[in-house]
DNA sequence: ATAACGTATCAGCCTATGGTGATGTCAGTA
DNA sequence: TACTGACATCACCATAGGCTGATACGTTAT
């Protein structure tokens, strides 16, 4: 999932489908990148539950899962926050 | 940065280090990695700002840093709010 | 002083994966 | 029906980046 947001050109994506929902054409102008290539890329973000496809005629309407960034948003959230609980603690694991 | 959490190995790593501070050798052995693919990631981690380096001796503990995960956090965080609030509007950008 | 150990660095290999071009498919249109 | 335009799929290429072995460095122990 992660390995999914990595990527800079599915980035870009994520980050122009949060503030509207757009069909290819639109991401491959805003984007400048090859329609093959935004294609493929949305095809991998499809694949990960990230975004979701609205065929609509001859056009296809793609929007952001928000559920799905929430997941990792607060998993890394989580991460943090047990970090900070247990650096306070200051228990160390012994070497050798 | 989120490059940087997308190896599976380096997230393993985060995960070990936001329970404890760790040295590399406790790392080598909870994750069967070598030592020196170890200390690979544990620089690229470094230089994120992920993970901070306290030497000990001849030892090196190493200890997450709980503001660099929130701050990607939060912003998954706002994309998803931002994403919600749209669909919400339901307004759409037309095509050619 | 020398040996042993924990760790870091570097160069090279090799695989995973992003970019591209050719092509297929389906919906609207003349 | 034939054509155009939006989008998807596939196969190929090239590069980025992860893994490894050799090695260097600093610290502790003998």
């Amino acid at each position: 999932m992660l390995r999914v947001l990595a990527d800079p050109l599915r980035a870009r994506i994520v980050t122009l489908l949060a503030e509207e929902a757009l069909c290819t054409c639109h991401l491959v102008e805003e984007t400048g990148a090859r329609q093959t290539n935004v294609s493929n890329h949305l095809r991998v973000l499809r694949h990960a539950g990230l975004v979701e496809a609205e065929p609509s005629g001859r056009f296809t309407y793609y929007r952001l899962r928000p559920d799905a960034l929430d997941a990792v948003a607060v998993w890394l959230g989580d991460l943090a926050a047990t970090a900070r609980a247990v650096q306070g603690e200051g228990r160390r694991r012994p070497c050798t």
